[in-house]
DNA sequence: TTTTAATTAATAGTAATACTATTATATTTG
DNA sequence: CAAATATAATAGTATTACTATTAATTAAAA
């Protein structure tokens, strides 16, 4: 039987060519996000991408401009990945409460590999996102790259989830600004809570992160 | 008539030789400051800042280690300095609400060059740790530079303000996560109000981005 | 006061990084 | 099947992030 598969389909201005395109090219993906995740953005370079797939760096060239633009790649699968997870767990819920219960338990719960993408293991992706995808916008360039569409798939979400929140107060002002606050934190907190525990209050622990912010958005929104 | 001098005095491991103690010193951190909120961490160089300050590359190692831990010796001074700051605006404040009200006004608020610290420029540091903030701890040596005191100030200034949060409410449960979670997102809102909009809702003003985290703050801990 | 020691600065390197240009080899298409 | 196109490998370059060595200055001891 043939397994179905999740095509993520990203922005042309993400790659030079696409990587899903070619073997290569979804070696780059795989294996990128395993050196990444072993050795953080500081230390990668497509140098020794290019010894652990067994090509050269000006291959990895005609797929990504740099590593920035690969990790920006990934930013953008994570956050499109994670709208459509979201996007089925609120099918058919009319409760915006319980819409929101089930988003906050999907962005603050452990993710594990998804079979449906064959190239990309997202508990590998979800850790480098949470420790690399600050980096992404905080830079001299991000006017640029914002106009180049490099935020968009994140920007699709916020607005996604902003929605939820005015239908639950429709009075309320900040609501984006919210999400984005709970988002970030979700990454910031459980990353506090391995390596920083003086800055949080066991956020390491998946239930806790998620009773922490959604305590958080319905006593705001109440 | 003389001025008073705020002397910030902070760890030796986060330098190699204490800048305030000598004029190159001295140089160092002010005319890096402003190069580093000039072109941002990524292209900064100690070359570069070296022939801005006619001195050489050897002598700047000779002050910090690398341009990451020259970095971590500002945002040690920013939290140092911004944590005498809250303490003396909140002494003798006998109300709790209160107090948290003019420390998150203190730390919502653009701040301009304080003539008590001759070569720093607070107006530079503060935009410069809210874009670079950021990646002083999300790296894979945090644990490391955890040990060595890398983020004292910062911790020390999450305890002060938590300390607050539960004389307001002392049955939260999550006083730190909600205090790291507000200085994180005092930054990075007000940096998506400037450049990614949609992501927010008009943070680059002082006056909302106050009133959305003191009114998150105060709902959550009614 | 002179010699010695210690500190500080400048010069000159090196290995690695982040690319680019050129050439070679496939693959596709008219 | 030739021509065009896409892909890959080789070989380079400028810059970065340092280190080691030497030179100059200052401070301390004899």
């Amino acid at each position: 039987m043939q397994h179905s598969i999740l095509h993520i389909p990203l922005q042309e201005s993400l790659f030079v060519k696409d990587p899903t395109s070619s073997i290569v090219g979804k070696s780059i993906l795989e294996h990128g996000l395993i050196l990444l995740s072993e050795i953080g953005l500081e230390d990668f370079t497509f140098k020794k991408l290019a010894i652990k797939i067994s090509s050269t760096e000006s291959t990895i060239y005609r797929y990504f401009e740099n590593k920035h633009q690969f990790l920006s790649y990934l930013f953008n699968f994570y956050w499109a990945w994670m709208d459509v997870n979201i996007a089925f767990a609120i099918t058919n819920i009319d409760n915006p409460i319980e819409r929101l219960r089930r988003i906050i338990r999907l962005i603050t719960k452990k993710v594990s590999n998804d079979v449906r993408t064959p190239f990309i293991d997202e508990a590998l992706l979800q850790d480098v996102i949470a420790l690399e995808s600050s980096k992404t916008f905080l830079s001299k360039k991000v006017d640029e790259e914002n106009q180049a569409g490099y935020f968009l798939q994140y920007k699709r979400l916020v607005d996604r989830i902003s929605a939820v929140i005015i239908e639950i107060n429709p009075n309320y002002a900040y609501p984006n600004a919210l999400v984005s606050t709970v988002l970030e934190s979700s990454f910031h907190q459980r990353y506090f809570g391995n390596h920083l525990p003086r800055l949080t209050n066991e956020m390491h622990i998946d239930a806790r992160l998620e009773d922490f912010l959604l305590d958080l958005c319905l006593k705001t929104l109440a």
